[in-house]
DNA sequence: GTCGATGACTAACAGTTGTTAGTTAGACTA
DNA sequence: TAGTCTAACTAACAACTGTTAGTCATCGAC
């Protein structure tokens, strides 16, 4: 009567080391909590739960809540910067710093609109997040920042403003990043949306002319 | 059972009553600790001490913390739509399209960055808040949407493409709602922002030749 | 001067939170 | 076979949560 079976869960696939799936499942899991209810309302009872564990035996593989924020969230950033990072790649040097752009806003709604749950945790979780967590994630959104900040100049050419690319850069990330609150895929269509953003951003580099 | 029943006390529908002066105090604070910490993370001894009360005594004056969100929360939208609405009426009716547009982008971001902080309180907080708080605040919200759309089908005109009336309302909201996740009043100037905001706007809608 | 309303207080409730300590079953390794 | 490692368990902790019940001082009206 001390343990019940627990026998009978072997989830462990073989490629994974031996442990590290179901560290993977809590970290999916909590990527989908986080997303979903924000880090203050997911309780560690009920992220336990969601991977059939209790919430003790979360802490076998992290050292506190925070931690595990702290890997969510990383996962996030690095995940969305890769993809876009990727699809640059992709494109080749020859392309243009428009078309780079258009790419780059693709890459980055598909990030937070079509994947694992990451990215949109981190975008929607971020801000509500204890000093320490934020402060571990610095360098790593710094990372992914700078990536826009040289699209932006390269699409502004040299005669640039600099509060202007700082404005437009974070426009657009906010236009594409608000889209987790509203976007619904039976009725949205991400290329439609995506379509509409390059058209602002384009649109508000060409009209420089009547400054 | 000395207590007389304080069951059955109004939501104070008209003018300032008697006792509306902490009330009041309690509102301002609210709004001040949801738009900083989030509706999750403010406890209701937190709010209590900001005012110089201990938390059952909040009980006096709202019947319990949902109700208390939707107060401020409401507010907070009415806020910026009578802001929007007002500086619309002001221009008078002889305003083209365009111009109404900039102005509603001035009047927005003039609410969520320097007003009382109701509205940045409910643009922040909405999205964590209980189901029941969302629900009542879906009338209100929704008539503030209403301004919005309106805006942006004048400025497309009659023979507009609906999906992207509604993408071009969401990116320009989405564009100055994350404002309050990166704007610094000692670098950042709210107008050269909103001039930004406006390019993009203006700038897509121009160019729907190329299509 | 008494009365009732106002607007606060204290103290506690029941539940939840993150976290820790100690335990145990099974699987690998020597 | 014995010993160690892995990955979970149980049970509890202290702190904190929203909320309620009951008390009490103040003050204008009669």
């Amino acid at each position: 009567m001390t343990q019940p079976k627990i026998s009978d869960r072997q989830p462990t696939g073989g490629a994974e080391r031996r442990g590290s799936a179901s560290r993977r499942e809590i970290l999916d899991a909590a990527a989908r909590l986080f997303q979903k209810n924000g880090y203050g309302n997911t309780s560690l009872r009920e992220l336990a739960n969601e991977v059939g564990m209790k919430a003790g035996s979360l802490y076998y593989h992290f050292a506190s809540k925070e931690q595990l924020a702290i890997e969510v969230l990383g996962a996030g950033v690095k995940g969305v910067a890769q993809t876009v990072s990727a699809r640059l790649a992709e494109a080749g040097a020859d392309a243009s710093a428009s078309q780079r752009v258009s790419i780059a806003i693709r890459a980055h709604l598909d990030a937070i609109l079509n994947d694992s749950g990451y990215t949109s945790a981190h975008i929607r979780c971020f801000p509500y997040t204890p000093a320490a967590v934020q402060t571990q994630l610095r360098n790593v959104r710094r990372t992914y920042e700078d990536i826009w900040t040289g699209l932006i100049d390269d699409l502004l050419g040299p005669q640039r403003d600099e509060p202007d690319a700082r404005y437009l850069r974070l426009a657009v990330l906010g236009a594409l990043n608000w889209s987790l609150e509203w976007f619904d895929p039976a009725r949205d269509s991400a290329e439609g949306f995506a379509e509409m953003v390059e058209r602002m951003i384009l649109g508000a580099t060409r009209s420089d002319e009547h400054h």
